[in-house]
Formats: structure tokens, C-alpha cells, sequence
DNA sequence: CATCGACCCTGCGGGC
DNA sequence: TGCCCGCAGGGTCGAT
């Protein structure tokens, strides 16, 4: 559920309070709420310092004072949330840590339980230390090092359709079902379009639409359409409002006022406006077809 | 390698 | 009222 700009909105609000703080306790409530790869039981944090919360695309990660890091993944509906140590957690609490903070402390809920919290190990890429994790997972948008002409090479190569290349992690991360159909719509591309057919123009004012839709959407404090995405003081986003695309099926659309409709393919459904986002690029003078 | 579908869960709203 | 189905912001895995 949550995408780039949500957890970016709740590692802002992470970093407001948790560096610094000691570890001094982790109570595990429930068996799926750590990720079998994590390289040691979460009780190990025990004591620890936290020093920086971090993200790459969907993945929020804590620095140590250890050669290692906590790892977190939302999933379709994990949340952190700061909350008194003195109220009762949450039924779909997963996790709860205490810091040396008398009166409040870290907690993660998921109901869903696809999101975890694990210890991963810290490697060197590029003169920098990141999460072994991370050796699949590439660099999101707004990263330093994030290298947009290697990106735009690399999704011009694949065969499959552009929506589903731009959910794939592993070439940029982040981005996910809702914000996809957004920056389609904004660069007025076809979901179902193969990616090796777009033209490296449109593949670049597609990266530019992710980038301004993800920026957009993080001013607001991210998408909520229910309580089931808020931040770390439990609080919803407001970009809902400003969806062109995604969950508007039988609206209009506001640049042509066609109806945007919705097609379910790669076991997700797409939102598109089929005047604006045609599934054949206009017209090719002059190009033979057939055999 | 690249691609695709199934699968992992809980809870909700709609149709009957 | 209640049941069943489809659907939901995610990633991972195995088969092809």
C-alpha cells in the first residue's frame, strides 16, 4: 500500500524522534512480523543506538552503532507509529520498541502482515555502506546516485509492457501501483504499451511524470484513502484528492473528459484514460508492417 | 536471464 | 441479516 512518498513521509517523522535513542527493549507479537532473511532474531537490537532512519524506494532502514541495520518494509499495510507507552497497542501490533523515552515508544502494526522488520548486514557498494538487501533493489528517483540515462537504457530494453517495468524494484525502486497509473496518465502513455516500443523521449517524460507525481504526492504527506495508510502520529495523507487516474474509473477525465477506465493485466488493475493514453502511438507515417 | 502466475494475509464493500 | 466473491497501496518464489 504504501509507496515512496508515504514512507518517505513516515521516515521524516521517524527521524523527528528515534535518533539517538537506545534500544532497551523489542517484544515480538507476532511470528511473521520478521523477515526470515533477517540475520539474527530481532532481541539482538537490544541495547543498540539509533543513529539515522534511512529509505531506498518502499525499504526504511536505521543506522546502529553496529555494523549492521534494522530493515522495514511496509508491505500493504504495515505502519510505524510513536505512540504513549501508557495506551494499548493496537490488535495488529507486530512489534513494539522501547526506547529511553519515558513516556512514548516505537510500535509496528500490520494487519495484513506483509511487512516485516529484520536485521541485515551492512556491505560496501559504490564507496558506500548499504543493506545487503539492497544488491536487488535499485536506486529510487530521488536518490543522489540514482542514474537516469542507465534507467532509461535499461526499461527501453524490456519486452513486457511499461506498467509492470515500472513496478520492477530492481530497475527503480518506489514506485508502485498507484503512482504508476499517475505518471502513465501524466506522460500520456498507454499502460499495455511494451516498454521497447516507447520512444526514449517518452521514456524520459515518463521518468519526469514519476518524479513530479511522487514529489506532489509526498507535499500532501502521501495517499491515504482509509486509516490504513498514516503517518507516525497517525495521520492521513491528503493526496487522494489530486488522483487523475488511479481509482477514478467512471470519472472523466480532466484533460479530455473521457471516462477513465480500469483493466486488470499482470494481476493488478491499471487506470488509464483511453483518449489520452492511446495503446497505439499516434501514427507512424511510412513504417511497413506484416511480413 | 526474463516473464508470468500463484501465493502469502486480513478486512471491506457489493451483490445476491 | 448473512454469505460469498472480488478487491486492496506489497514482494517472493517456482515453473516455463
Amino acid at each position: 500500500m504504501p509507496e515512496l512518498p508515504e514512507v518517505e513521509t513516515v521516515r521524516r517523522g521517524l527521524a523527528q524522534w528515534l535518533p539517538g535513542k537506545k534500544i532497551t527493549d523489542v517484544e515480538v507479537l507476532h511470528p511473521r512480523a520478521t523477515n526470515p532473511r533477517s540475520i539474527a532474531p530481532l532481541i539482538e537490537l537490544r541495547g543498540a543506538r539509533i543513529e539515522n532512519i534511512n529509505r531506498r524506494g518502499k525499504f526504511l532502514w536505521f543506522t546502529l552503532n553496529r555494523p549492521y541495520v534494522v530493515l522495514a518494509h511496509l508491505g500493504m499495510s504495515g505502519q510505524f507509529l510513536i505512540e504513549p507507552r501508557s495506551t494499548q497497542p493496537s490488535s495488529h501490533a507486530r512489534v513494539r520498541f522501547t526506547v529511553n523515552d519515558r513516556r512514548r515508544e516505537l510500535r509496528f502494526i500490520d494487519q495484513r502482515t506483509f511487512g516485516w522488520v529484520a536485521i541485515d548486514q551492512l556491505v560496501m557498494e559504490g564507496g558506500e555502506e548499504i543493506p545487503n538487501s539492497f544488491q536487488r533493489i535499485a536506486r529510487d528517483i530521488f536518490d543522489e546516485k540514482f542514474d537516469r540515462e542507465e534507467v532509461i537504457s535499461r526499461i527501453m530494453k524490456k519486452k513486457r509492457a511499461i506498467k509492470p517495468v515500472l513496478l520492477d524494484q530492481s530497475l527503480m525502486s518506489g514506485v508502485g501501483n498507484i503512482y504508476a497509473d499517475e505518471a502513465l496518465w501524466l506522460a500520456s502513455l498507454h499502460p499495455e504499451r511494451s516498454a521497447n516500443s516507447l520512444k526514449r523521449e517518452e521514456v524520459d517524460r515518463l521518468l519526469t511524470s514519476v518524479s513530479r507525481v511522487m514529489s506532489a504526492a509526498l507535499k500532501q504527506g502521501g495517499t491515504s484513502f482509509d486509516d490504513l495508510y498514516i503517518n507516525v502520529n497517525g495521520e492521513s495523507g491528503y493526496f487522494d484528492v489530486e488522483l487523475e487516474a488511479y481509482g477514478q474509473d467512471g470519472e472523466p477525465c480532466s484533460r479530455c473528459g473521457t471516462e477513465i477506465r480500469r483493466i486488470a493485466f499482470g494481476n493488478r488493475s491499471s487506470h488509464f484514460c483511453p483518449r489520452c493514453q492511446p495503446r497505439r502511438p499516434a501514427k507512424k507515417v511510412g513504417t511497413k508492417r506484416g511480413k
